[in-house]
DNA sequence: GATTGTAGTGGGGAATTGTGGATAAAGGTG
DNA sequence: CACCTTTATCCACAATTCCCCACTACAATC
């Protein structure tokens, strides 16, 4: 179970430290692809082929599944730890989100996401002052 | 069931104590995370697995369900609570609760929630001379 | 009123984490 | 085949975090 925010950089190679709570449940191998509102998913072996399982199901005849496909499967590689506790991060997910240096690492359960800190700033900002939907939601699921 | 209202304060490291008579129910690890009307909450893990078990069901193409758990999960970090009874409050939720030194700790059953000592005076103020009407309210819900 | 216990607070030292740079290996090119 | 560029692995520092010990205050008990 990944949880929390952490703000960290990356260096001038494109490495990223992973938050030391994430490492031991990432440490089997981790796949790093495409996410969605231009971030990085992050997932452990395990999780990532209960995800594919669910993508290649879906219906081949639908455009949207297709390209939806596209965008997770096709933008997916393999990353290690290093010694250090860092993945490198390829250029072509670099350059889709948007990371310049400083970057947000996201825990969400499942998987672990990242976002450029400023892209990541404006979206919660924005989220949180829909707070009225969100306490309604909470009501929704029996809280 | 956590219940009662109690004053501490947080010292220069963040940390807080938690009420003696809430350490019993939160000790086999504790989960922190963001509450609404800006203050924190803490769930026992047992709480925290009902909760998560819902957020995590929410479909994931669906882009306010996305939001809303990027908001819930990754706002939230599992504390432990140290051999002095404290935890350690992480700086984005001290942040998002507005907590300077004075904070306000209150059961409310099946969790506990932080507020700023000084937001939870006028919320209670506000929310004691809006009581009678309150009360209606829920009357039209059959309480 | 003294004594014992518990609760809350503060600070110091050690281990871990995050970051930058250096060195070694690999790969590509003229 | 040598040279240059790129990639990977390793080492070292600095800052932060974590964990433990000590002190104070209030309560309860006798």
């Amino acid at each position: 179970m990944l949880l929390g925010e952490y703000k960290h950089n990356l260096d001038a190679k494109g490495r990223m430290a992973v938050p030391a709570k994430f490492r031991e449940k990432l440490s089997g191998g981790a796949i790093i692809t495409r996410g969605l509102e231009h971030c990085i998913f992050i997932f452990s072996q395990k999780e990532w082929e209960k995800l594919a399982e669910k993508l290649v199901a879906l219906p081949l005849a639908q455009a949207n599944s297709r390209a939806f496909n596209r965008l997770m499967l096709a933008g997916a590689s393999d990353v290690e730890i290093d010694k250090q506790g860092r993945i490198l991060i390829p250029d072509y997910l670099r350059e889709y989100a948007d990371l310049k240096k400083e970057v947000a690492v996201l825990g969400v359960y499942s998987r672990a996401e990242i976002w450029d800190a400023g892209r990541w700033a404006s979206y919660k900002q924005k989220t949180e002052s829909a707070s009225e939907e969100i306490a309604e939601r909470l009501g929704e699921l029996g809280i």
